[in-house]
DNA sequence: ACACCTAGTGCATACGTTTGCACAAAGGGC
DNA sequence: GCCCTTTGTGCAAACGTATGCACTAGGTGT
């Protein structure tokens, strides 16, 4: 029996108008103390709710926001997801979920449905929106948030963690530690997040006049990354430290490593980027980067938030890049574990 | 500029009616080709594209499934979620995602907000509704599907894995690799998947005739697993073999293990539940009873799907329990690999 | 040529809410 | 007791779409 209860069957039953009904549900309108009585009586009696999609449609404001995402099984993604979720939740939004592979044909139809519905907002993990896309966004009036992957030019918000700083003091952090023969295995070359992070990585080698053994693009993916652990060390000279573009990869570099016979970090120092929790795993025990998922999420629904209440027309959009410390952990070597050197 | 363009725009832009618009963009109304290629240009150069809220205001049917789900720590979500996110865009659906703390005050008020969104369809994972609960998504003409988890009888559909039958199997090969000092650290006792799973592991050793060194609720969590692990091997006698209620639980009681000194498998075989993919990874290389993800979020949609197209009234509650083998890895002795008994 | 059916179209209404407007009642300052 | 402000109320018009109904045009069978 699928009855629906409506602001009107309500009103009569109370003794008053359809919109006397509506102001009470409406928070911000007024009605008198009498009034709201007798409504919320009689719509307790009759399990009345006010229907979240009528309301949307005159109002305009649907109170949801689209996310789309293009990882799940890098387990950053579903710690940020609850986080935003319940977040979002407090606020008052709910989230109209997408995954999509990262090619750009299809985050197009999926934004495309997202619009259809009229989402107040939408926040990308670590996709990339072509420039008309975005355009199409900004011409709706729908903020667009990337989190976890900056967009040059694009004109809208993002936030990251510093990247180029981390990657930076990852490798600072294997070449305190005496290491000389160092590898990147990086991230996606395609996004500016695995970018910026071998951009650190260069950056710090090169001021500590060091030559790199091999950067390799690890695309984000285990598979990959396992691939490239395995030919590095199976070169004339290994590398003694690797850094790899993140968590994720990183531990399928140290299966890998692990299965040839060597000893993690005796043999290889390891660090990676994220600070996932499993990171912190006596398995694995990763000396990692932390992106502070906490901070990340925060900036991220302020940012969205801001623009979402901000009078038509105004564009608040912003970059924000949030530090992480280095988590010094089992997996690399410190300077004074390190054997002397000279 | 948040011009959004409607379907009596396009209308008169193509010299025809609203009405014309509308049934060129819903499927199963007739049109003639004629008008349908002036809607369709008039509409391509307009960037129209039907408002999906005031459609599913008319229709009654939003398109939209709610998911509620409790866990999203436990690798095994994030992927049923990818799966189900990407069955369910294919069949037009989308997902409107909730995170609540397994709490059954708080699911309450979000399953309200759910049918407050007019939402066609429930699946919960992993979360008990209240018959209370159940009820009222019954009368709204609701359909809820549980994922992951049975409830007795509350008329609800639920999709689960055989986890009686796979308990017994995952004791039984602890059985036959000639272990006699079995432990078990259950899933939360409060759910019936936990209790199921005991259960098959209380069966298997009575008809070994042998008894359970000890069984302790882990709770699904972590850290009370890896306590109860913990516990266990300082006793005087540890156990020999421990069949832990998931995965995710293994992986912390095998890191509490092996930090004490204990070697896997030799000092104690360990046998999980889920088959996650972080199982199969080296680093723990975990024997499991596998849990045919794809196979369960097929049933699942098919099950939801059944009933969101039945007739209204018509109930078409199902439970279907789907077998998974034991996927026998290193942390767990075989037969062979077992000391010669007698 | 007539009756008949079919496909396509426009008109108007409905979905369940919010909200501007007009107005009544009540309260406050002299 | 009068005027002015405040507060609460109902009426009616939106929001953007789907759809029953009446109607026209065109085609088919005899």
């Amino acid at each position: 029996m699928g009855y629906k209860v409506t602001s009107l069957q309500v009103a009569q039953r109370a003794g008053v108008s359809q919109s006397a009904v509506s102001r009470v549900f409406t928070k911000g309108a007024s009605a008198s103390p009498a009034t709201v009585q007798k409504v919320k009586k009689a719509a307790a009696e009759l399990g009345y709710r006010p229907n979240a999609m009528a309301r949307a449609m005159i109002t305009g404001k649907s109170r949801i926001i689209g996310l789309v995402l293009a990882y799940l099984d890098n387990q950053f993604y579903p710690e940020a997801v609850e986080r935003l979720s319940n977040a979002l939740q407090a606020e008052g939004y709910h989230i109209l979920i997408f995954t999509v592979p990262n090619s750009s044909d299809s985050i197009e139809t999926v934004v495309q449905d997202l619009m259809d519905h009229q989402v107040d907002g939408i926040i990308a993990a670590s996709v990339s929106m072509s420039s008309g896309l975005a355009n199409l966004c900004h011409k709706a009036g729908i903020p667009v948030v990337l989190f976890n992957r900056g967009q040059p030019d694009s004109g809208l918000s993002a936030i990251t963690s510093a990247n180029v700083k981390g990657g930076y003091r990852a490798t600072q952090a294997l070449i305190d530690a005496g290491h000389t023969r160092i590898a990147h295995i990086a991230g996606w070359e395609g996004s500016l997040t695995g970018r910026d992070r071998q951009q650190g990585f260069t950056d710090a080698m090169t001021a500590a006049n060091l030559a790199p053994i091999a950067i390799i693009d690890g695309m984000f993916k285990r598979d990959v990354a396992a691939q490239a652990a395995h030919d590095l060390m199976h070169r004339d000279t290994p590398p003694d430290a690797i850094f790899v573009g993140n968590d994720h990869m990183a531990f399928a570099v140290m299966d890998t490593i692990r299965s040839l016979g060597f000893n993690i970090p005796n043999d290889v120092s390891i660090i990676g980027y994220d600070d996932v929790p499993l990171a912190s795993w006596a398995a694995y025990d990763l000396t990692t980067v932390r992106q502070p998922v906490n901070r990340m999420v925060e900036a991220t629904i302020e940012t969205l938030l801001r623009q979402i209440k901000a009078p038509t027309g105004e564009t608040y959009s912003q970059t924000i890049e949030i530090e992480g410390p280095l988590v010094q952990r089992g997996s690399s070597r410190t300077p004074s574990s390190s054997p002397p050197k000279d």
